[in-house]
RNA sequence: GGUCUCUUAGUAUAACGGUUAGUACAUCGGGUUUUCAUCCCGACAACGCGGGUUCGACUCCCGCAGAGAUCACCA
């Protein structure tokens, strides 16, 4: 078993395409099998220089690791089509050798006619139709194109089924083009070959040009491999297919956000696909077992941003549960907010290990923890007008507030234990209901529309940090 | 227009021809000593349409409709 991606270094990944890699990489990797990487270009006009290094980072991310391909090498590189320039004419000469090609030197207007007059007619356009009686001798600049057999193909795709398509799908396309690089057409026919991939699996959008390929195997008298199509990711609103057009966010852009790759591998993954059962949750491994094409769903799935952020909240909280907070802590580096800078790595632990149960992602730490590093801005209004105190005026507020400093001060093991056992004793002293007392002490603490439980929020902030903003408050009442 | 493909709630999906058509996200309601979230409970909500085959069809067959893909010297 061997499975390839071969994208096109042509600009960012986005999540529309990135599920082509993970289906392949999860099929190599449960027959024990080697996943390649090979980069796809032979468009000079679409290149983008750092593309590939942005491909390369995110499959490493993901965890995608290739067996062959770029930086790792391998027995049937170079893993750049580019590189391989001579390996594709050699073949197209074979064509053209046994008279399966042939040098076409018409140009590009000539064609558009043809094709106007097809138009007109209202006929489909085969170039075969127009096919030159006497091509030139090939010769460099020259394009080459295949010299169509056309017949019923009939073929098997573990996703869609059995498939069949008439003569009318063939067609002499071009091989070799102008430049002397081939089209992907031939070029993915020859390096699938030569690299020994049992299993093409791509998007449905080349689903139509399957019998040229077939017509292409055929003529070189090699096996085709395993001819699979995925369907296409759909954009959230519209029919269309994810692009970036749709404002398909790059997968670096869902990394600096604080997605985990966990998440994505796993949401992405089941996108489209479930393997019988309602588990929906799957590490990598598990997904490498049970992983099966022909549970893939035929009809395109509309990406859903919304399942991805419960998805990873989900895996936030597993994660930390499962291997702890001083474990997964490292990778919430570069997502605390800046007042979080000059404090350690234990105090920052603290502060994750009381709200890593609200996050829907990392970069959730950067607005959710930023009191705990520094004094919130004091707004009255904010306290006086919290539903449960608005009833109160400033003097009974500044009262609670004062109660609660004189118990808490006279604490003398500020632990969790000890400020909830104070907290119940100051809600009997008071005579008040949890929602008032706790709700005063909380925002005066924070001024934050949510924290974690009091105690623990307590805790964490120190009897310190917690009395003195307790005081705070209490002196700004008395000067409003 | 030709060719090919697809069709279960708003979304993603489950259901070897026999189920009150299941699950998850979202939405709405409720519960847990404040808030937000977690967690738990509950509600709403679907087999595109029309024929057949069958005792019985979401499931098999045919037709229709709708949607998508593709018809490049792009991949």
């Amino acid at each position: 078993m061997k499975t390839r991606f071969a994208p096109s270094p042509t600009g960012y990944i986005h999540i529309g395409n990135v599920r082509s890699a993970i289906y392949p990489y999860l099929l190599a990797k449960q027959q024990s099998g080697k996943f390649i990487l090979r980069i796809e270009d032979t468009d000079r006009a679409r290149f983008v220089e750092d593309a590939t290094t942005l491909i390369e980072d995110i499959l490493k991310w993901l965890g995608l690791d290739w067996d062959e391909g770029p930086i790792v090498g391998g027995p049937n590189g170079p893993y750049f089509q580019s590189e391989r320039k001579a390996i594709y004419l050699e073949w197209a000469k074979k064509l053209l050798a046994s008279g399966q090609a042939y040098a076409d030197d018409t140009d590009a207007e000539t064609i558009d006619k043809y094709r106007k007059v097809c138009y007109n007619k209202k006929i489909p356009f085969l170039y075969r139709d127009f096919r030159p009686e006497n091509p030139p001798q090939w010769q460099e600049g020259i394009p080459i194109r295949f010299k169509a057999d056309p017949k019923p193909r009939k073929w098997y795709d573990a996703v869609m089924g059995d498939l069949e398509a008439g003569p009318e799908t063939q067609d002499d396309i071009i091989l070799i083009k102008a430049d002397g690089l081939p089209t992907y057409n031939f070029a993915h026919i020859i390096d699938d070959y030569l690299m020994e991939v049992s299993y093409v699996i791509r998007g449905v959008e080349y689903l139509p040009s399957i019998p040229n390929y077939l017509a292409i195997y055929e003529a070189l008298g090699i096996e085709a491999p395993g001819l699979v199509s995925l369907p296409h990711i759909l954009a959230p609103s519209g029919n269309k297919k994810l692009g970036k057009r749709d404002g398909a966010k790059s997968v670096t852009q869902y990394r600096d956000d604080g997605i985990l790759p966990e998440a994505m591998l796993n949401y992405l993954a089941n996108l489209g696909w479930n393997d019988g059962t309602e588990e929906e949750i799957y590490t990598k491994e598990e997904l490498i077992q049970k992983f099966s094409l022909d549970k893939v769903q035929k009809s395109g799935a509309r990406y859903d941003e919304t399942k991805l952020l419960w998805m990873n909240g989900q895996w936030i909280r597993r994660l930390v549960n499962e291997e702890g907070v001083e474990k997964f802590y490292p990778r919430t580096q570069g997502f605390w907010p800046e007042s979080a800078t000059n404090y350690s790595d234990e105090d920052r632990i603290q502060v994750l290990g009381i709200i890593y149960d609200r996050l829907k992602t990392l970069g959730d730490l950067r607005e959710m923890t930023d009191y705990f590093f520094r004094d919130p801005q004091i707004d009255l209004d904010v306290l006086m007008k919290n539903k449960a105190l608005k009833k109160l005026s400033e003097e009974e507020v500044s009262g609670l507030l004062q109660q609660s400093f004189e118990k808490l001060n006279g604490l003398e093991d500020w632990d969790e234990q000890n400020l909830q056992d104070a907290l119940n004793e100051l809600l009997a002293e008071t005579g008040t209901k949890p929602a008032v007392l706790f709700s005063a002490i909380r925002i005066a603490v924070s001024f934050a529309p949510f924290s974690p439980a009091l105690p623990l929020t307590l805790k964490v902030l120190g009897k310190n940090t917690s009395l003195a903003r307790i005081q705070n408050v209490i002196t700004a009442i008395e000067n409003d």
